[in-house]
DNA sequence: TACGAGGTTCGTGTTACACGAAGTCAAGGG
DNA sequence: CCCTTGACTTCGTGTAACACGAACCTCGTA
């Protein structure tokens, strides 16, 4: 027997901030198809429920991976068409790990690139009288956050 | 007494190679005034010496942290004016500095999110019956990246 | 009955390029 | 000497993923 109870629905707005998006991209989104279990109220406004939710997450996440619309909409029929694309789906998502994988180290060069010029400028402003301002002292040493 | 050596200058397809973006880019930067120190041959090539290949690399790594051109500009700009551009060249770093540790973050949720999906349907290769195809069975524990 | 929050379509603007066309110019090889 | 290659230029279109405004409709509620 199962429990009969009312699922919590959110709305447009309420979702924008939920995820901090906003509600022109969750338009947009709906809009493109990729959230198949939306469902529309009586006045046609969208309402997310807890499985829309996860789909909306999904894409947030796999967009993070850099997936364009397009395949994350491609994506999402293959899941909607069960079982015999699991192995198409399953590549896709390695192509995507791999990109994340790439992203995050990317990031981490970034970042280290960021708080050594951080450090670099805090060094000048505790007295280190060393001028930053002629480029020619953007020295390699300092620059490089590739390697 | 200065030693004088010639300095190895690069040309637009080697620089491309060498930090992997497109001949488009480059001139497109070069074209915004991005990379101040470049230089032209007699033909009016585009060529690279060590000072541009710097500027180019600060370039590239502040617009991973998602620095626009327009403030990459502005940046390169304040650099050359000097000394008294310090204090606010420090707030723009320190600004891009705390992006950068927000997109590894970000960069480290969604890569989580990504294994996760992954193990999920090497699980299911694996033997587990477990059908995926039904997007009711995106869980929430599967699917949550941002938390 | 006026307001706010939702909806719609239409259309423009933005960023950071990608890419092609068309024409020029200079160096190097057969 | 010609041909190819690879630069350069300007001009212009296309793209993705929205942001945003205009104008207009439609609810429910105070």
């Amino acid at each position: 027997m199962k429990t009969i109870q009312k699922e919590k629905l959110y709305t447009v707005q309420e979702v924008a901030q939920m995820y901090g998006i906003t509600k022109h991209t969750i338009r947009f989104y709906t809009d493109k198809g990729l959230i198949p279990p939306l469902i529309r109220d009586e006045n046609n406004n969208r309402l997310f429920n807890q499985e829309s939710l996860n789909w909306l997450e999904g894409c947030i996440c796999l967009k993070g991976c850099g997936m364009s619309i397009k395949d994350l909409k491609h994506y999402g029929n293959l899941c909607l068409q069960g079982e015999s694309t699991l192995k198409e789906r399953y590549e896709m998502i390695i192509k995507y790990r791999d990109i994340a994988r790439e992203n995050l180290l990317k990031a981490q060069r970034v970042l280290e690139y960021a708080e050594c010029k951080v450090k670099h400028y805090e060094d000048i402003i505790n007295g280190l009288t060393y001028d930053n301002s002629n480029p020619s002292t953007w020295k390699q040493s300092e620059l490089d956050c590739r390697k």
